[in-house]
RNA sequence: GCUCCGGUAGUAUAGUCCGGUCAAGUAUAGUGGCCUCUCGAGUCACGGACCCGGGUUCGAAUCCCGGCCGGAGCACCA
């Protein structure tokens, strides 16, 4: 990170508006700016930027719901500030600009304005001497500009080569009646802008390190110029490039939107990539920080693929995830001619025999010693009569029969070799009676209707596991009824 | 249109500042083998990239110029 040795102690702020959950396009921001904090010892600071009550409304909810994303992802922050707490010190500020003569408070019409800046021109108002902007911002203040009619503007510099940098708007006002804010009501009419707000923030909150979007590349020039007229250094800044993954989209507008037409089932809904849809899924916040870190900081924009969140999250899951059969669409495979009563111990774990087994006894029954399994009806179709397949774990049968939703087979041997010589194919299983119904609510929000084994009961809500041969799944609710969100194979 | 960024395999990244050791490393995905009582994991091998064109240089992914492509900003949004 640039001259992080040059600073004392380094601070770095993520920055949300509260109107939307976050989601992996706020990643970057967090996870570096939090990974830099810990690297150098640091602070990480969360501000929440609500200064808007009207376009970009904060909402109640979110505040904590961010602030448990971040907990989620390991960034819990050391100190926390809230903007729409610190109107009077962003007046303080206004009115010190103004009084020097390095603001003004400007009543043109926003086209008029955008005009003259547009030839370079300054406005009227630009002009004005420090007591008439003080006594116009006193107007502001007291109402006697309705909304839209004033604004504070900081003077940079009306030939600059970027007309986004010409004096720009620091304040402006918000009818307070019409749009109350969530946090402090309509106790304020005045509103400061993101880069008087942020600008004035970074600063007072000893920022050392800014890390956020490249969108934000002109926003910096913008506040140079108010830091040099309050005699302030900038922060360091990083600009990223965005960050944009396969499939889904990176926009708060909409998700909002999406959610508002009833086309998500929540904030968590598997098709968004939200924190929330992600924890949702299983996917561990460690998978999240690898890859982000892997990422960098660098201005390029990216296209993730979920292959690769996938593999690092398997990468995390797979030595630990215990394992349990799910079948898919089931149907039922009748065995015939079972010589005796089998008991299989399945591994919970293939590599980690200390996790301990589950069990499950086969008894025939019948005159034809029959055994009925539930299978899944993938491996039903690949079936064929004929062919020898292995119960995993159990004993090998011989197709006799295939049906449209049942398998007939009869017993063909117990060793596991006898399947290996035979090229026998391995499926899972469940004994009819030892099963629970189970639903697998997949990436694309369809359900997989299917049952788990009777060992799934003891699951706790909130656990990774992997169903074989199928994919890793976490574990949602388990009463009244089993239900899992798939992560990935 | 104006003002800024950026462009290494399918994806992501290392290398670019301070030219040679880069006929380009790594991860993931792909293909094939081995291993494994999961379509998971592991393991071995293979295939795959420096946007294009000029220039400087003994030598350029790296420096310079031009082009092309992509992105961002140009809000009384953050």
């Amino acid at each position: 990170m640039p001259n992080a040795d040059k600073y004392e102690q380094v601070v770095t702020r993520f920055s949300p508006n509260p109107d939307c959950v976050l989601h992996l396009g706020s990643a970057r921001a967090i996870i570096l700016s939090h990974e830099y904090a810990r690297l150098y010892k640091g602070k990480f600071v969360l501000r929440f930027e609500d200064t808007d009550p009207k376009v970009k409304k904060p909402v109640l909810e979110f505040y904590d719901r961010i602030r448990e994303d971040l907990d989620w992802l390991g960034c819990k922050a050391d100190e926390e500030c809230i903007q729409s707490d610190r109107l009077p010190i962003y007046y303080e500020y206004a009115e010190r600009l103004l009084r020097e003569g390095n603001a003004y408070v400007c009543t043109c019409q926003p086209e008029q304005f955008r005009k003259k800046s547009l030839s370079r021109e300054p406005c009227d108002c630009r002009s004005l001497s420090a007591e008439e902007n003080l006594e116009r911002w006193q107007r502001m203040l007291e109402g006697s500009y309705s909304e839209g009619e004033a604004v504070v503007r900081v003077k940079t510099d009306m030939k600059h080569p970027n007309p986004a940098v010409r004096d720009w708007p620091a304040l402006r006002i918000i009818d307070a009646a019409k749009y109350p804010h969530p946090r402090v009501g309509s106790k304020y009419r005045v509103w400061p802008l993101y880069n008087m707000a942020a600008g004035v923030d970074d600063h007072l909150l000893g920022i050392t390190h800014v890390i956020r979007g490249k969108e934000h590349l002109t926003n910096q020039v913008r506040q140079e110029y108010m830091y040099r007229h309050l005699g302030w250094k900038y922060p360091e800044a990083i600009h990223y490039g965005r960050l944009k993954i396969t499939g889904a989209f990176l926009s708060k507008s909409k998700i909002v939107q999406g959610m508002s037409e009833g086309v998500y089932t929540g904030w968590d809904d598997p098709r968004l990539a939200t924190f929330a849809a992600l924890r949702k899924r299983g996917i561990t916040p460690g998978a999240v920080k690898k890859m982000i870190v892997d990422v960098g900081p660098k201005t390029a924009d990216v296209t993730l693929s979920w292959e690769n969140l996938y593999a690092y999250n398997r990468k995390i899951l797979d030595p630990d995830s215990k394992r349990y059969f799910f079948v898919s669409e089931p149907i039922a495979l009748k065995v015939k001619n079972v010589p005796k009563a089998f008991r299989a111990k399945l591994p919970l774990h293939p590599e980690k025999p200390e996790l301990g087994f589950r069990e499950y006894t086969v008894t025939p029954k019948g005159e034809d010693e029959a055994a009925t399994f539930w299978v899944a009806k993938r491996d039903g179709d690949a079936a064929e009569v004929g062919n020898t397949i292995r119960l995993i774990e159990l004993f090998n049968v011989k197709i006799d029969g295939v049906n449209a939703d049942s398998l007939e087979a009869s017993f063909a041997s117990e060793a596991y070799d006898e399947a290996r010589k035979a090229k026998a194919k391995l499926i899972h299983w469940i004994p009819k009676s030892s099963e629970v119904p189970c639903q697998v609510v997949m990436p694309d929000a369809t359900v997989n209707e299917g049952i788990a084994e009777n060992a799934c009961k003891k699951l706790k809500s909130g656990t990774v596991i992997q169903f074989e041969r199928f994919g890793f799944v976490r574990i949602d609710q388990v009463v009244p009824k089993l239900k899992a969100y798939f992560a990935h194979k």
